[in-house]
DNA sequence: CTATCCTGCAA
DNA sequence: TATTGCAGGATAG
């Protein structure tokens, strides 16, 4: 079935042989054909001529990779190969990649443009990307291959990999189709005006990447590993006897069976082993707490100080991230190899690894631009209750506000636990409530947490209602949108089945506010993107984090950055709240925080 | 070798 | 049985 591919090979150096062309044999059909460099230059000239719009796909699954494949032509590109691209042809290609009046037609644009950057090509004019506009149309869907939308927008179907020339003629195809179908749902401007203009800042954001200092995880690694070994000794003592550590399995037997602990909860195919159990299980045993600390290191060493140079591209020295733009039903993007979206921040050693992440040079800082509390400045937007909208506007710690009204204390009187209750009374809210998953996160009865949900509801009337009119426009619609029309489909929301039916109420209230701040954020991307080029500043976008961004930037430059992203990112779309964001600089990744 | 489960990190 | 993700290691087939 369906394997997402890693896009990490672009990095090498990129040589544009052409090995096959082909011609259009009746107009619908393309035969390819095998053509000698002059003919593959009298093809590039009749493209260029004609004006016509183009299909440009770049292929990574395949071994010819990357591949540039023209509408009505096929130019397929190797790595390193044999030969190079006579120069008339590659200025050739240039004129017609750069030409503003000839339309493209992509599938994947973001790759197009990382591939071909390595040639010093840009691509001009007009361009649809099929793959964001599949993903606009059902953010759901897994799988955006051509395979995939043939069979769903074309209906012709096959168990095969559609060659090189089936996937021209079906991208070419696919175009008028979504297009139609962005209209009728009012998604144009989202594509044309976000997503489009976004998937090319992404693409100077994973070239550039992200410098990594090897030495301080190198010496981490070091310390890591000296206290690992340790906790193995002083675990394989306290069980008497030596097992995998790692294995649930194994854990499980020596924890429940041998030192006949109590079981404190269940999964699917024994008994659970997890951070919650260990910690009931502390006062009990010294040996969960050294678990706790074992699992830390471990996970944190192998996922993050150990894996991360491995990631570094040897001919940049950094570390170049893949961000997703089809990969969340919210409209977030999502990121891989690394995940740079869940680098520990909150213990002591996860910090230490963001040390590793550092500026450019000894000149250059980072800079870290975070939007505050956004989700609840939406909420508080889209629902227009007065007691958020009025909070907001001044200034006031929301957090406490909210203790306030749920505990019925004057702000004065609100302790730091009162307030912290009610952070997470907040952030369920944004979740999409449910008794039993507040009453487990604040380590109350679920009658306690109904009874914090009703004084929420009470106190800020218009969420509650908000959070009834967004089911029920799912229920009506099928689907509930943000606040740039972003829709996300629902289809379990009329289920029979409770638990289904539940779940998809909870994504109905969830989906606007989170996939709003996504907008919102995506659209200040491009905008700061638009500033940075207009003011020819050497300061560079380098990472997403739902809602942070990360700029490194030369110091001479930072506190002129610090105002445009401040002004771009605060005024990017008017809410009835203001935006407020707050920005901090250092030369590593946690001492910008 | 691939798929799935368990675990745990982030916003 | 709180939303959205990615990833490593163990294990089953």
């Amino acid at each position: 079935m369906f394997r997402k591919l890693e896009f990490k090979t672009w990095l090498k150096e990129l040589s544009l042989p052409v090995r096959q062309a082909g011609l259009p044999d009746s107009g619908q059909e393309h035969k390819i054909q095998t053509y000698s460099a002059e003919e593959g230059d009298e093809a590039l000239r009749q493209i260029s001529a004609s004006k016509k719009e183009i299909v440009i796909l770049v292929d990574c699954s395949s071994e010819v990779w990357p591949q540039v494949k023209l509408n009505g032509f096929y130019l397929s590109f190797k790595n390193s190969e044999v030969g190079t691209l006579p120069p008339t042809q590659i200025n050739r290609l240039r004129q017609i990649l750069e030409d503003e009046e000839i339309s493209k037609i992509t599938h994947d644009f973001k790759t197009l443009l990382i591939a071909l950057k390595e040639n010093h090509i840009e691509i001009k004019g007009k361009v649809f990307d099929t793959l964001l506009a599949a993903y606009l149309l059902d953010p759901a869907k897994v799988n955006f291959s051509l395979e995939e939308l043939s069979w769903e927008y074309l209906g012709s179907y096959s168990n095969m990999q559609l060659d090189e020339t089936a996937k021209t003629d079906a991208v070419f195809k696919l175009k008028p189709i979504l297009e139609a179908q962005l209209k009728e749902k009012e998604l144009l401007e989202l594509f044309f005006k976000v997503e489009m203009p976004l998937a090319a800042v992404l693409a100077g954001m994973e070239l550039k990447g992200v410098k990594i200092d090897t030495g301080v995880l190198k010496e981490l690694s070091v310390k890591m590993q000296t206290r690992t070994q340790e906790l193995i000794e002083k675990i394989y003592a306290l069980a008497q006897e030596e097992f995998n550590i790692n294995s649930p399995k194994q854990l499980s037997r020596i924890l429940f069976e041998k030192l006949k602990l109590p079981v404190v909860k269940k999964t699917k195919t024994g008994v659970s082993t997890d951070e919650e159990v260990l910690n009931k299980l502390a006062s009990q045993h010294p040996l969960p707490a050294m678990l706790l600390e074992y699992r830390q290191l471990v996970k944190l060493t192998s996922t993050y100080i150990d894996a991360l140079p491995e990631l570094i591209n040897p001919s940049t020295g950094r570390v170049h991230t893949s961000f997703n733009q089809t990969g969340t039903e919210t409209g977030r993007l999502s990121s891989s190899s690394p995940n740079l979206q869940n680098i520990p921040i909150k213990t002591e050693l996860g910090r230490r690894i963001r040390r590793a992440f550092v500026a450019s040079n000894q000149n250059f800082s980072l800079l870290c631009a975070d939007y505050s509390q956004i989700e609840l400045r939406i909420l508080a937007h889209l629902s227009g209750d007065e007691n958020l909208i009025r909070a907001f506007k001044k200034d006031e710690d929301i957090h406490k506000l909210t203790a306030s009204l749920i505990f019925n204390q004057k702000i004065t009187e609100v302790t730091n636990e009162m307030r912290d209750t009610a952070k997470r009374v907040n952030f369920g809210i944004i979740y999409g409530i449910s008794a039993y998953g507040l009453a487990k996160d604040l380590g109350v009865g679920q009658e306690k947490a109904q009874d914090f949900i009703d004084a929420y509801f009470l106190r800020y009337p218009k969420v509650r209602n908000l959070c009834d009119a967004q089911i029920k426009k799912a229920r009506k619609d099928g689907f509930v949108t943000t606040i740039l029309g972003r829709r996300r489909y629902l289809p379990q929301i009329n289920s029979a089945n409770n638990t289904l039916r539940q779940f998809a109420e909870r994504q109905a209230i969830n989906a606007p506010v989170q996939g709003s701040a996504a907008d919102l954020i995506k659209l200040a991307m491009i905008n700061i993107q638009r500033g940075l080029d207009r003011k020819k500043l050497q300061s560079r976008l380098t990472l997403q984090v739902h809602d942070e961004l990360v700029f490194d930037c030369p110091d001479a430059e930072v506190n002129q950055m610090q105002e445009l992203v401040r002004q771009t990112m605060e005024n990017v779309l008017p809410l009835s709240v203001p935006v407020k964001v707050s920005i901090t600089a250092g030369k590593n990744w946690l001492d910008a925080h």
